[in-house]
DNA sequence: AGCCCTGTTATATT
DNA sequence: GAATATAACAGGGC
């Protein structure tokens, strides 16, 4: 259940740990067949099968695995999960393991989704970004280069759009989800539902920098660990100690000691200080 | 027990 | 188009 940062250290956990040798996927064991979109089973797994895993990179809250001549791209949604056995024998079955990958050394990789919401999609190698649900993702939440308020003012179709809603679409900014909005909003003192034709240069400025400064620390701090959610099966995030806003109802603001609020924006819990973040 | 909630997003409906 | 509802699904909390 992922954002931006949570994938990040997926992505940097799967890395170390698969890298260390050659991985050539010598089957694929697929127990629930609805993670697997746009293709049938049976194709996804002779596309893979026999390839070496050369690289897994990320954009936005999407893994991709490359091969030698295909990629899958991979989102997690809810609750996604992967964990990596260098041994098939230490491998343990669990309730929710949906899609089991087994490289010819012996090592395992699975996708476990106790929600099953997560998808999985095959691209060729290096086109991943021209697959239809990755090819209209707008610049991502902390791109120091590309991120600036020129990009965001243009990606404005409505103004009476809320911002929360805004800043949620992929299509306009890549990365954010219900938890670092949140943050995000909080720390750039804007209401969630204030309109975004009514924003002030300044305030779009404060909320490129407070995106960007907040999801590069939850990335050093390995993400957050929410509930039962965790990165992999022997690494938690601490950055749900850094949150500012998100889960916090009732308690007080930090800023101002005004009780924080929980609402509904969009279907989505949204929490602010009623004080800090006028509308 | 039953209803509400949940770090997501694509699609259908109004 | 745009806002809202729904759908995909499981489980925890009250």
């Amino acid at each position: 259940m992922p954002e931006l940062p949570e994938v990040e250290t997926v992505k940097e956990a799967l890395k170390e740990k698969l890298f260390t040798k050659s991985r050539i996927v010598k089957d694929i064991e697929i127990r629930y067949s609805g993670i697997i979109h746009d293709i049938g089973i049976e194709k996804f797994r002779k596309t893979i099968i026999n390839q070496e895993l050369t690289n897994i990179k990320r954009y936005g809250k999407y893994l991709f695995f490359q091969f030698e001549a295909n990629s899958i791209i991979s989102h997690l949604r809810m609750e996604g999960k992967y964990r990596f056995y260098e041994k098939t024998d230490d491998y343990i079955l669990t309730k929710h393991d949906h899609i089991i990958f087994y490289f010819t050394d012996e090592s395992v990789l699975i996708y476990n989704d106790t929600r099953k919401f997560g998808t999985m999609e095959v691209t060729r190698i290096n086109e991943e970004m021209e697959l239809n649900s990755v090819a209209k993702l707008g610049v991502e939440a902390n791109d120091k280069a590309k991120l600036n308020v020129q990009y965001l003012v243009s990606k404005i179709k409505n103004p009476n759009k809320r911002i929360k809603d805004f800043l949620l679409d992929q299509n306009n900014l890549a990365g954010l989800g219900n938890i670092y909005v949140d943050e995000v909003l909080f720390a750039s003192k804007v209401h969630p539902e204030k309109k975004v034709g009514t924003i002030t240069k300044q305030k779009w400025q404060q909320i490129i920098d407070n995106s960007i400064e907040i999801l590069d620390t939850a990335i050093e701090n390995k993400g957050s660990t929410v509930k039962s959610f965790s990165i992999s099966q022997d690494q938690e995030g601490n950055f749900q100690h850094e949150l500012k806003v998100y889960g916090r109802k009732n308690e007080e603001c930090v800023n101002c000691s005004t009780k924080i609020k929980k609402i509904k924006v969009g279907s989505r819990g949204t929490h602010y200080c009623p004080k800090c973040q006028r509308k």
